[in-house]
DNA sequence: GATGAATGAGAGTTCATTCAT
DNA sequence: TATGAATGAACTCTCATTCAT
């Protein structure tokens, strides 16, 4: 009897079309006029699903967090070497960095985003517990490979948490910078001299 | 003839304030009003000396670049080896990270900024350009350290100074974030990890 | 769907009152809130309508060219007699530089306008291309007129176009200027002379 | 003793700078910065022989009206023929709208500049006084001519006079926008045709 | 006298948000 | 339910004018 979109799909549809813009023109430069017009509804639509441009914003960067770290977990689902799932989680990042060169700056507005506005918004804690999580995921994989005797006792693995998400973010921006030609190769070889530092 | 203060002097004055206020409420919150309150001046001012808003923000960026530039080399002047000169890079990072971290918000906003508006800024460049020179300064040292036999010869330098400098910013960021409670420990942790990878 | 009014009369509702600002003020002087207050709309409703400030004045511009245009073609519909359109002609500018006196600074702002900002503007094509038409006009009048042997046939059909749309159109100013008692008499006896020159 | 640029120079000076500035940008888009830096005085300076920007517009547009007041005069002044007076009145109108081009668009400016702003300017008084001139030229070359039979008695002089200074100021218009090969030609045709109306 | 640094009121323009239909 | 016309606060930028030096 109602309409025949139902919400949740709807509410899909105007978050892809947000990223879009968004990772085009930034947050600022994008207008709900841009958003809605390349959704195909009505600028008072939007305001139905969202409450406004800014929860609009913190919707796209939550839905991109969950898909990069559902990346993440696929990523080294079927490998049980952890030396090895430590390189496929680089390898990914490397690829994403390349494939979606065009979604870098919407990165770096969800990272400027956290970065102000004080207590009002929750973006630097959602940023936080995206990346607590990736962290997780990588201190759990060492402490494996450390009771495994792959990687050494002493290692300290949330440094190495800390200097490997740093290091994939770090990466990623420079990469969008200078636009080096075998960033993958470059990124590889960068993990192997960091593993050659922590394996027994 | 002049007034009361020389140009120079006041241009000093004028991007002190628009640094406060810049890394206080982000680029494109801050009011040119508010910059210019700051500084005790007329808003006519700061159009004297900058021409618009966005070279404003250009010249506390570059200036930003030029002091940290200068740190870094400042922080290895006069020490020879070179394994404790990445590691004076590293602390002065921690330094800068934890001293100034009201800063970071200013960086990331550089980073956005840098990452938009097509052809017409040249942010990017010259983002690129202060990071190309970050990573020179790094690559001279490991090949330095090479030619005295302190790094392994099949050491990749280049891909050593990308994850160097992508990985300082990288905790940068999520130091901001997270701010663990012993920030230089862990990055000087996983720097030795490191370093324990790449020297002889 | 839409609000109230339909957009076609919104948009000619905001002509007016731009006519009307324009007409009393001058371009330059002119504000957007004027226009909008006169119209009893918001501001932002003008940059609904019409792109900027330029394009308003543009709009306004054309409309009034029409409007002559019209009258023009008009005036001379139903009457055989080429002297006697002539007359006419110069009748219709005489009285619309009496009875539309409030028009003449808008005119001549837009002689103004045409005459400056480069290439930029396409104020003196519009212009320079309705004075063509007017002119066009005439000179079938007289061609027709000399074709039935009503005007000499050695005149210079384009040069009177010249001297009368000129002529009027310097009238018209000098009328504004001077305000002569009997405007319409005094044209009148111009083109009497004019005429005497001219007709067999 | 005092400094060796006499102000009646340094006054003409800075006029001389107004008017290409005026000319070349229009009233409102001339900046008395520009006016300063064009005569190498400081902005200063100028309000020191020039109570404000309306002011020095307006000395510049005195200025113009007596230059072609003598213009005027000069052209008629060895002549005894009142035709070829009236024809040499023409002739000058056509060479100054063809050499004098750049000034066209001032003239506008000053039209549209008297034709606003109230009570409160004198532009219109002074411009109104200054083709009350012309126009008195013109009568009296009419009326002289009358005297010696050699326009028709029945002439109206002063309808005449508003036909040729407004018809002239028309084509002044009319040839900027239409830029026509032959102007001169042009202007010339239009008169005799009027002086055939006039004549005996 | 002469300067030009400094002012600040005021303009055009944008766009997130609302709400009558 | 869905629309998009309408709002208006807020912003950047300009420039005639002043006045301390």
């Amino acid at each position: 009897m109602a309409k025949k979109v139902d919400k949740e799909q709807r509410q899909a549809e105007l978050l892809e079309s947000a990223v879009a813009v968004f990772a085009e023109r930034g947050y600022q430069a994008t207008t709900m006029d841009e958003i809605a017009e390349r959704a195909g509804v009505s600028k008072g639509m939007l305001y139905i699903y969202f409450k406004n441009k800014e929860a609009l914003f913190g919707a796209v960067f939550r839905w991109f967090g969950q898909q990069i770290g559902e990346l993440m977990v696929d990523a080294i689902g079927d490998i049980e070497d952890e030396v090895e799932q430590i390189r496929r989680i680089t390898t990914l990042w490397a690829e994403v960095a390349i494939q979606q060169r065009e979604f870098v700056p919407l990165f770096l507005d969800f990272w400027a985003a956290a970065s102000l506005r004080g207590m009002r918004n929750d973006y630097a804690e959602d940023l936080a517990t995206m990346y607590d999580e990736y962290r997780t995921l990588i201190i759990g994989i060492i402490e494996r490979g450390q009771a495994k005797g792959t990687f050494r006792a002493e290692t300290d693995a949330r440094a190495i948490a800390y200097l490997l998400v740093g290091g994939m973010d770090g990466i990623f921006i420079q990469s969008w910078l200078a636009q080096p030609e075998h960033l993958d190769q470059l990124m590889q070889n960068a993990i192997e001299m960091l593993l050659q530092g922590i394996t027994t």
